[in-house]
DNA sequence: GATGAATGAGAGTTCATTCAT
DNA sequence: CATGAATGAACTCTCATTCAT
């Protein structure tokens, strides 16, 4: 805006691919992962080949929407264990950051649940870059003796990422059952 | 042909109907909630007309399609109390009833969270029709001491519901987290 | 339109089969066999949705547009034969009446040519049909001594129908050249 | 650096034009005449504005890489007529010539037969230069009482021109049928 | 009542063409 | 001059829904 006139023509594309990116996180959130290419480019207000130029699928598109988030998940979960009292608690606060972030950002969880051809690609991406961090957390729980040994990662965040569904509605509260998934973890 | 034409026709409409519904969760199972409905007429061997005759919209036609299972959980819930150990195993059972029912119905899980205002509907007389028996065998449990009072029953059957969501993916097992949720009920 | 209201569903179908074969016919001389669907649909006054339902790929509708005439050149061949002077004059007139038939029907030649991959069924069902009835044409002038032997009528035919391509044009003059096709076949 | 950029310049767009073309032609006959832009941009490694720049219509372009083509086909014929052993033999090569041509860069002829307003120029461009040397050839050949007089050599050329198209396909043979087509011209 | 033909909105996708860099 | 990002018209195909028979 000030003095960024050089090599304009990339930093537009780029700010024009992240422009489409919040466009088509908004679109997802209030339409689904399922919304019209033409209603994203409408909210982003380019023409549909501009987002077909920077997404050939739809998958891509949304694997880029929630690139960053899965980011930062990914990042969290090292540095609560090393500042948590403990590894459950570290894995509770990581399972809340991963509710709160999926909560959020209503509609994403739908899409991980979705096990139509498009998303596989979002799948693939959602669990490879989380589950890891996930089983490091169990891991280090279940040595600790506090929860039960065994528990599969990846069951436990796709039933975590099941439950956030539908998290707009008043009368449910996804919280509340990841309360009691995590309560069940402990042994007693 | 003339005579038996009144209450012939009943029968008929009524076998017509029943055809329809079997078809129609097959189709369902098959294809999702979201199945076309040519594709439903045809299975039924009908004419689309007849399924708008009979289900205007298609959420009737999806609560139709439930409708008798939905009834049979309704009944099993006390039959489970009376006959059960304790009410907590009443519960359990039940929820594993339940998840049955889900699991086995492939595509149920998924048309239950829906949030789309065609079934809202479906959500509706879901709801309104379990947790009422939820809440009993709740209510029997927490009196019994055996689990934590002020369980939502609302909350708990979403979130059961949504943990049966992706069922058939051999990597996913809702029944294990819907153990957590059962084990994180109980008092310590 | 007097009373035949009687069966009229598939009356009324038929009917509008035929108008939609010839609205296209029509859109093809206009515009070409590559036509928007929409444009034979707005031609037909019709939705796109019956052409679907009527011809389910583009070929279908092509090969239905030509089938009738195919067939009366089919027809024309042992005919032509029976009452003709020569087997030569036969297949002299049987040229001339093929020849007829693409031009008139302006657009068809270029169809015919078309080697992709829309229009193979096209081609398959055209040759199939007419071959043969050159092969009978061209194995009777051949046994009687008129034209060179071992004409290979699928290459005539192919060479026949490029040459009415553009007959259109008031420079160019498709019958002339098949002339010197037809005079280039005598034995001299 | 400073003093040369004037001249060299020139040198590399000519070069570049060069490359253009080349690739043009590569793509056409890969892809046919109606190839994306893209392609051909891509091909010639260049960005699609420079297309525009070099060719601001897609005739421009087919026009251009069929030209050098085109400039030898015109010269062979006086060449022929004078080496060869008479004024019809020079015709038949002359056409055998042309036929190779076009056979040889398949999509040519398709590209020539197109009455598609686009190509209106390739076809003026092509005929224009060709139809004279052709009316030479047919001049000294009927002079010389070998063939039948009076042929219009636009419709001789759109007609060989016809017969090239579909050339790839095994079963048939462009050849036979031009031959039948010299073999028509001469006097019996 | 049942049927299924017809309608037409809507979604995905491709590319010719323009124009800011 | 060259580039290629952006635009948006155009096209194909699908299906929910209506309604004449």
């Amino acid at each position: 805006m000030t003095g960024t006139s050089g090599p304009r023509k990339r930093a537009d594309a780029q700010r024009n691919e992240k422009a489409l990116l919040e466009a088509a996180a908004a679109v997802f959130v209030a339409s689904g992962v399922d919304a019209p290419v033409r209603d994203v480019a409408a909210a982003a207000g380019v023409g549909v080949g501009t987002i077909y130029r920077h997404f050939p699928t739809r998958a891509d598109l949304v694997v880029a929407v929630y690139h960053h988030q899965i980011e930062a998940c990914v990042a969290a979960g090292p540095a609560l264990l090393a500042r948590s009292a403990s590894p459950h608690a570290a894995l509770a606060a990581w399972i809340d950051l991963f509710v709160d972030f999926l909560v959020t950002k209503h509609g994403l969880a739908e899409a991980l649940r979705s096990d139509q051809d498009t998303f596989q690609t979002l799948h693939a991406r959602f669990l490879d870059d989380l589950v890891p961090v996930c089983a490091h957390l169990l891991d280090a729980a279940a040595g600790a003796g506090e929860i039960v040994p065994g528990v599969d990662p990846l069951v436990l965040m796709r039933g975590i990422g099941n439950l956030c569904i539908g998290a707009g509605d008043p009368r449910y509260d996804p919280g509340f059952v990841v309360g009691l998934v995590v309560a069940g973890l402990r042994l007693r």
